[in-house]
RNA sequence: GCCGAGGUAGCUCAGUUCGGUAGAGCGCCCGCCUUGUAAGCGGAUGGUCAGGGGUUCGAAUCCCCUCCUCGGCUCCA
């Protein structure tokens, strides 16, 4: 062993004495930039005060990077599992994994945490953070390890699954031990006191930030239960979820959002707004779109009506129930029965059982195979707006964004294998079109979905080509995209579109996924120039998805303050004094005359309370008018979003409104 | 389905600890005012306290069951 060592940092190089630090190391390097909580040696996360090797490459990990904060999310982690330890002695420990914007940790306890326990514990973590407790790393063999946590039956678990090769991914147990060419290395982070007492220690892959004073903001959020390993056979833990932040005000800013996001929630909006309602009298996951929402949603079935007939889809309709029988041929009732309502017994039935549809799929094969098909009518592309019915578990339903009733803007393309790239491409470009017309901007990400290990038997060749057409057809659309390995579902692979929202959320919208199942289980044929008959490619897709949920979304990300075209009330005008009425419903029937929605205002309150009224209604534009207004022929504009104008002529404001409805204009200054 | 927290007027919530005649603000409706850019004044209406059962002289309040909502877990073809 010399007694020298040499790193790098790019093509700087430095060297050291023997034993020195990644800190120390960085130093030397000049390699400290801003706050840093870890370090990066050899590509590998590493703890600051860790060893580093002769020939090292290291780098700096800062604490407002991705990387950083997920370091210091999980150190913190580890604090608040020493809080609930020194508060809960009886306490068993699971796992605490960062997570986005946050961390977890899972206790098994005697009872659920309270609200006042978390206050509790999170006044305990404070006091852990001020006693500067050092993160020691350690190397442990597996039998002391097990020695050492043998009161922790869940870090037993963890340490024996791991040593079997059961636990292998980040899902099963994200800060499981690193498994490294099959050999498992243990390691267990002590909390070093000052006085280098321990004052903790837990089995830990690591890196942590050095000492417990790292942390600089932090913030417990709410308990919730959750399964041991994910798994619902498996005993049901309390969670604690937090966050924690690189200063105060990333973490003040996170909790604003927090707040945002619970004021524009479409559930919210949609009752005061009065788009949606969600009666009890319904039933669960069921809902009304009332006369202002519907407006929003007929913008959006005429935008993709017009567009799937411009673009050489057949629209059908289809009805909402079946008898049992066509859900026994597709195989639902035996993979996903009890996501289906239950069947309706009818008198004069003769014993058969009808189902609400919990998809749309077989009927669109019906109207594919109610007459022979040649190939040189391929693709064919049916279309319907189709609402479906799935009797979702009972803790999943969600406001319109997770509901048991619901309409798809489905669609089913048969086509020949040759064709499945370019009829694939052209469901991407249509999904991005469609973000674009609804002011969601591109897609914020493109995920292919591979095989899944439960797959339906055979068909080895299909799965390879299916998985390589669609990778090829986003290729082609030029949109960045990422591969999840074995998230397709069962009968093909697919691609699930996100966006994000105006305040940085993503959704997952639409869906696009090829079938090998239900063309098979319903002897789907075309005749080929052969004369024989072939199986042709299905490919199911649905861009906005879910119309209620695309719609939820845009409520939240414009704040219910829709652009213009979609506004359920695109203009009010308000009359300065009743003696005003009469210009008031000249200035409303010009705009009628142009088909804008637009009231009047004619109730017996302050020009103020109107104007309030109009904001908080969010309608685009409120025109004001009075005695010069109406000698003039002019309007006074007052905007939901941007400056005043006066003595606008009304002429003028009639063309610009026509113009931004017709353009469908969404460049809004989203506040 | 599982763990936890909830359910009082159209909305937001108080009242529940310790059982004793169901409240406020906003909205809606009606009047007065005749208004110049985010809340004028007055009045009226509005509740099977989620539903059912129990304890009690008496239950929004205590107990049990059911339904529903919310936050998570699991699930999302």
């Amino acid at each position: 062993m010399s007694s020298t060592i040499s790193v790098r940092h790019g093509d700087a190089s430095a060297d050291l004495e023997s034993g020195a630090t990644a800190i120390q190391a960085l130093k030397a390097l000049e390699a400290v930039r801003g706050q840093i909580v870890a370090a990066r040696v050899d590509g590998q996360e590493w703890d600051l005060d860790r060893e580093v090797p002769d020939g090292a490459q290291v780098e700096g990990i800062a604490a407002d990077s991705d990387e950083g904060r997920a370091i210091l999310r999980h150190s913190t982690a580890h604090v608040m599992a020493q809080a609930v330890t020194d508060l809960f002695p009886n306490a068993k420990w699971a796992i605490g994994p960062p997570i986005e914007d946050g961390f977890y940790y899972d206790f098994d306890v005697e009872r659920p945490f309270t609200a006042e326990d978390l206050d509790k514990i999170e006044a305990r973590m404070v006091e852990l953070l001020r006693e500067k407790q050092r993160f020691v790393r350690e190397e442990v063999a597996r039998d002391d390890a097990l020695t050492e946590f043998a009161d922790q039956p869940y870090k037993t678990q963890i340490i024996e699954l791991v040593g079997d090769g059961t636990i292998a991914s980040a899902v099963d147990a994200p800060d499981a031990p690193e498994v490294t060419d099959g050999n498992v290395t243990f390691t267990v982070y002590r909390n070093v006191r000052p006085d280098q007492t321990v004052a903790w220690s837990d089995l830990c892959r690591g890196p942590h930030v050095p000492s417990t004073d790292r942390i600089p903001a932090f913030k417990l959020l709410r308990s919730a239960g959750a399964y041991w390993r994910g798994q619902e056979d498996q005993p049901m833990l309390q969670r604690i979820y937090g966050t924690a932040w690189e200063s105060k005000k990333a973490l003040t800013k996170h909790l604003e959002m927090i707040e945002e996001a619970k004021k524009r929630d479409h559930r919210k909006l949609g009752r005061d707004l009065e788009l949606v309602h969600f009666p009890d009298e319904l039933g669960p996951g069921l809902s009304i779109f009332l006369p202002n929402g519907a407006i929003v949603r007929k913008q959006m079935e005429d935008w993709i009506r017009d567009e799937t007939l411009r673009r050489g889809y057949q629209p059908v309709y289809t009805p909402h129930i079946a008898k049992e029988d066509l859900w026994r041929i597709s195989g639902h009732l035996e993979n996903y029965g009890e996501l289906m309502y239950p069947g309706m017994e009818l008198e004069d039935g003769g014993g058969a059982a009808y189902r609400l549809k919990p998809m749309n799929c077989p009927f669109h094969i019906l109207a594919f195979t109610s007459r022979t098909r040649s190939y040189r009518e391929l693709p064919v592309r049916i279309s319907e707006l189709g609402t479906v019915y799935r009797y979702e578990r009972s803790g999943v339903v969600n406001g319109m964004l997770r509901a048991r009733g619901f309409t798809q803007d489905d669609s089913h393309i048969f086509c020949r294998p040759d064709q499945v790239v370019d009829e694939v491409a052209d469901c991407v470009e249509f999904a991005r079109d469609l973000y674009r017309a609804f002011g969601l901007g591109d897609p914020s990400r493109v995920a292919i979905s591979t095989r899944p290990a439960k797959s339906i038997a055979g068909h080895d060749d299909k799965w390879e080509a299916a998985e390589a057409a669609l990778i090829e057809a986003v290729q082609k659309t030029g949109l960045e995209y990422e591969i999840d390995p074995g998230e397709g579902a069962f009968y093909g692979p697919k691609i699930d579109i996100h966006a994000r929202d105006a305040i940085g959320r993503e959704w997952q919208l639409t869906t696009v996924q090829v079938d090998f199942n239900l063309p098979e289980r319903f002897d789907v044929t075309y005749v080929g120039d052969d004369g024989a008959k072939h199986r042709p490619y299905m490919v199911h897709r649905a861009l906005f998805g879910s119309i209620e949920r695309f719609f939820s979304v845009m409520v939240e990300s414009f704040n219910g303050a829709f652009p213009t075209w979609l506004a359920p009330v695109q203009a009010v005008v308000i009359p300065v004094a009743d003696e005003f009425d009469g210009y008031a419903d000249e200035v409303a029937a010009a705009l009628r005359a142009n088909d804008v929605r637009v009231e009047v205002d004619v109730a017996d309150d302050t020009l103020g309370a109107k104007i309030r009224r109009g904001q908080t209604s969010k309608v685009p534009y409120a025109l004001i008018v009075g005695a010069s207004e109406r000698e003039a022929r002019t309007v006074a504009i007052r905007p939901y979003r941007g400056d005043q104008r006066k003595d606008v002529p009304l002429d003028e404001f009639v063309t610009e409104i026509d113009a931004e409805i017709r353009e469908r204009r969404t460049d809004l200054d989203l506040p």
